[in-house]
DNA sequence: TTGAAAGCGCTACCAA
DNA sequence: TTGGTAGCGCTTTCAA
């Protein structure tokens, strides 16, 4: 029979629109309900194999491809987790943490997106964030508060969890303690017969909530001991590093922990060329243990912080995701080691 | 009228459901019609001020988040950007080129959002990110071909930018030629008196999209000149480092081209280790212009490569979406400049 | 083995 | 000024 277009209606699909399951039920002459069988490969319900094939090639032939939207829609869930991007970067080894994470989640199904809730905070990044309706959240800095946490919670996100320094109320916690990684610089310092330490505290903004946790372990560290701790500030550049640099013997310290591998050496370089001595007047170690370390001469001592297995993460979102009701679990990153190399 | 609730039936809402539109109009008193109408602003209709609250204080007290997937399900379109998040870590630059990226965008009232198609790759990757009917992909590296661009432009994406070094049938590109990158790296060596020049090719899978269009373009600097340009195979750590400083002298290299600022660090110290004078017997040219540069003895020369204004790039996105059917626009960022510093 | 139809949450048209 | 309602694309019961 002769397929004759009716005047002004859309006989076949207009040209440039987007093919749906209803235009591939059409060319392979099924209903919609089976190209969702087929495709779904679902289980409980059986189609022949005639079927199936003609089916299969309509998609091909028209190269359609499922709306994820309408499905979870429809689903009443998605399987997304989201993950607002840090606005700062906070060095390369957030960025691999965040791509094995991405793996370790995949392997359960889940998908991954990340969300530059640039400049929002607190509740209104978290209602930003609500409206993709993921099914967990994981929020690195201390972006969020408890109420934030809330409106997560009751926008459908069966998990949410933090990774930062410092637990929210109601939601599970991946704790970096970065106390207790100034607290063993201060003691590898100080065992190393150093007294009056230096502390640097980066100036850029974003960075106060892990160096502020640092600094107050190294002052713990140091509590009774006799030693003295002084704050400094200084900016990523190398004018700022010369300035400190040049009045450093008016500080008289005779160590410094440089907040991370990359203060580290851009201080140790700054102190080098004022003539400074390293390690024989001062102590440098920094932190993260990348490889510029061990490059550097003298080589860099530095405080390297184990991450969780991204595997621990991602079954810790799993389990929250299938337990929505179970009470937040807390865990605790303390495995921070110093290795000891020749700047300390 | 007295309302009678049909038995068995939700006659409130279930305690922990996610609240509605729906649900803010009944506590509200009014239709979700209104309700729409009040928490978009929609400017056509005129609602009267104490509706207005009574809705607002509804959407509130519920703590009501909308559901951007139902709201572009029923526009028919998004706002999002798509940008697959590279599995290869690709360093601090390009991070920040990231950033300042979902800034510009977000100023346009696009939402970026990073999706991580970790091993995915052509079509399958293209059909993965087309299932979340972004309004633009932008594709960094050469991780798609034509026909993956054809699946993601059949799926409603107005517009397909890719980042890489070379472009891809249909879509547009913001072309880094990393060939005028290597050729000003040689030209930069030649001039400087050196004629057998090493270049760095790192073993890391994924890098070799750019490092061979960069040996490609010192090739052609060196072409014809009598001089001569040897490939230097290098994974990024010391083992491998060592290894080929140690047949340095059997080599019989005047100059090296280290890929960029980290390889050229490794590879510098590993030189200076074996009492390999630089720039003396070697010249190192690093790329990138990192602030490590600066802070190693002798201080590195680089190949700066000027990235693009994000501002730029996030209109060229607007662009192409407002007019989807324009040819491919084809930008080349060949702004590369040597900075001279002491290693060369 | 297949199809018809309801409905996920939302907005925009048309009517009142 | 407000409400009724169709329908975006999809899955899934219920019927045939």
């Amino acid at each position: 029979m002769v397929q004759i277009p009716k005047p002004a209606a859309p006989a076949s699909t207009a040209p440039h629109s987007v093919p749906t399951s209803a235009d591939v039920a059409r060319l392979a002459g099924v209903s919609r309900a089976t190209v969702s069988y087929v495709l779904n490969n679902t289980g409980a319900v059986r189609i022949s194999e005639p079927t199936r094939r003609r089916v299969r090639e309509a998609a091909e032939e028209l190269g359609y491809v499922p709306h994820a939207a309408a499905r979870s829609l429809r689903a009443g869930h998605s399987r997304m987790v989201l993950m607002p991007a840090p606005s700062v970067p906070v060095g390369p080894l957030y960025g691999r943490f965040i791509n094995e994470l991405q793996w370790a989640l995949g392997r359960l199904d889940y998908t991954v997106v990340q969300h530059g809730g640039v400049d929002l905070h607190g509740v209104d990044a978290a209602r930003a964030w609500a409206e993709l309706r993921p099914v967990a959240v994981l929020v690195p800095g201390s972006a969020i508060g408890p109420d934030g946490v809330a409106v997560l919670r009751r926008s459908g996100a069966r998990a949410v969890v933090t990774l930062g320094p410092e637990p929210v109320d109601g939601a599970h916690a991946l704790l970096m303690d970065h106390e207790s990684v100034g607290h063993r610089a201060g003691a590898h310092l100080h065992a190393r017969g150093r007294r009056r330490i230096g502390v640097v505290v980066p100036e850029e903004r974003g960075l106060d909530v892990f160096s502020r946790p640092r600094l107050a372990g190294v002052r713990r560290a140091l509590d009774g001991t006799g030693g003295t701790v002084a704050e400094l500030p200084l900016r990523y550049d190398e004018r700022s590093a010369a300035r400190l640099a040049a009045r450093w013997s008016d500080l008289g310290l005779d160590a410094v922990f440089a907040y991370n591998d990359e203060y580290a050496m851009l201080l140790m370089r700054a102190l080098q060329d004022e003539g400074v001595r390293i390690p024989e007047e001062t102590a440098v170690l920094g932190a993260d243990d990348l490889m510029l370390g061990r490059l550097l001469r003298p080589r860099l001592s530095t405080v390297r912080i184990d991450l969780p297995a991204s595997r621990d993460l991602a079954e810790l979102v799993d389990r929250a995701v299938r337990d929505p009701a179970a009470e937040p679990e807390r865990h605790t990153v303390r495995a921070a080691t110093v290795v000891h190399r020749e700047s300390s």
